[in-house]
DNA sequence: GTCTATAGACGGATAGAC
DNA sequence: GTCTATCCGTCTATAGAC
């Protein structure tokens, strides 16, 4: 979690580029622009991180962390139905993508920008191993509170869901239609609850 | 459909746009690298297009067409089961990711930019409403094929195989996992064909 | 350590010769 | 129409003053 008290240069530069990212998108987002936002020179941007590369990596760790906190935190429900609590789960993460939008656009914009250059390697790897690890927990807890257990491999619903959150998303980003996404995610919903068996039996 | 015969100076631009956002990536295209790869100067580039964004345009409704028509083709199968043939689309359009990665991440990555930049705007909102319209055509066609009709909308499981699809294709750009792919692709296979029901019952 | 200044490369776009 | 040459902006990165 984001410690309290005077944050670091380091913490404050990583929170101006993702400002900047969030609001001008990825590749609006130099290390000048950055240095403006946090009212600093470039030179000082470049003797924090040493280049583009660090500090795009910085930015991403903060914000796929704080978005399986996001998701974890979700969790906390009364509901005890299956399909009731992967709804719950689903319509919070729906909220947070409504809620900032250029935070999440960021997310894909460094994934696939990753791909392409040889200074951001490995980065798209690492934030999807992370989205899958946050995966299987969610459905690990899913299944615990609702006493049931899943009929699939969990990494193979955890994929399932990933592709189902991260295309919503996207869709999401392009029509802005809410009503659409949502009955979306019910359809999801209702395609992982059917993966629910008693735990008793077999 | 592709015209035969001598490709005219607009459609070798295009051509040649494509072949470097395929293999460098759309942040790394600029006007003057696509002149260099059609061997014309950059102001000819400026001449017949009038700037990046008519000519990204051009490139993407190039490769949207391209992917409608690979889809539709895709369903020229013996199968006449749902689940098989839901599940011979889905794996021939895995297929086509598969041989053409650098082209489906260019569509992403101008959808992404797409929403950023206003003079690419509209690009994303027609690129995603044309994969709606196959992806309903898709569906329809698999209904009488095999016979059947679909017990919820067609706009909604349009939208839901949209998702999945596009989550998959997000997710093997990133990690090359040939099986995973296929075995999320068979999960969401036997959703979509779960929603199918006889046509003579109400 | 922090700044200003600048090097060096690349980008979009245009002017003007042919 | 097509080219070369060029304007002017932005970028990353660094040198050197303080």
């Amino acid at each position: 979690m984001t410690e309290l008290g005077t944050p670091s240069r380091r913490e404050r530069l990583v929170q101006a580029a993702l400002r900047v990212m969030e609001r001008d998108g990825l590749a609006a987002t130099s290390t000048r622009a950055i240095a403006r936002e946090a009212g600093v020179s470039s030179a000082a941007v470049q003797r924090e991180f040493g280049g583009f590369g660090p500090l795009a990596s910085d930015v991403v760790e903060h914000l796929v962390a704080a978005e399986g906190d996001a998701a974890l935190w979700a969790l906390i429900t009364t509901e005890n139905d299956v399909v009731a609590i992967v709804r719950e789960a689903l319509r919070s993460y729906l909220h947070l993508v409504q809620q900032r939008p250029g935070a999440e656009q960021t997310l894909l914009e460094v994934t696939l920008l990753g791909l392409r250059r040889a200074d951001l390697d490995g980065l798209p790897e690492r934030q999807y191993e992370r989205y899958l690890e946050v995966m299987r927990e969610l459905l690990a807890i899913v299944a615990r509170r609702a006493d049931i257990r899943w009929d699939v491999e969990a990494d193979q619903l955890a994929r399932f869901a990933l592709a189902l959150t991260d295309g919503v998303t996207l869709a999401w980003l392009v029509d802005r239609d809410d009503a659409a996404a949502e009955r979306t995610l019910e359809l999801a919903a209702e395609t992982i609850a059917a993966h629910a068996r008693s735990r008793q039996t077999v």
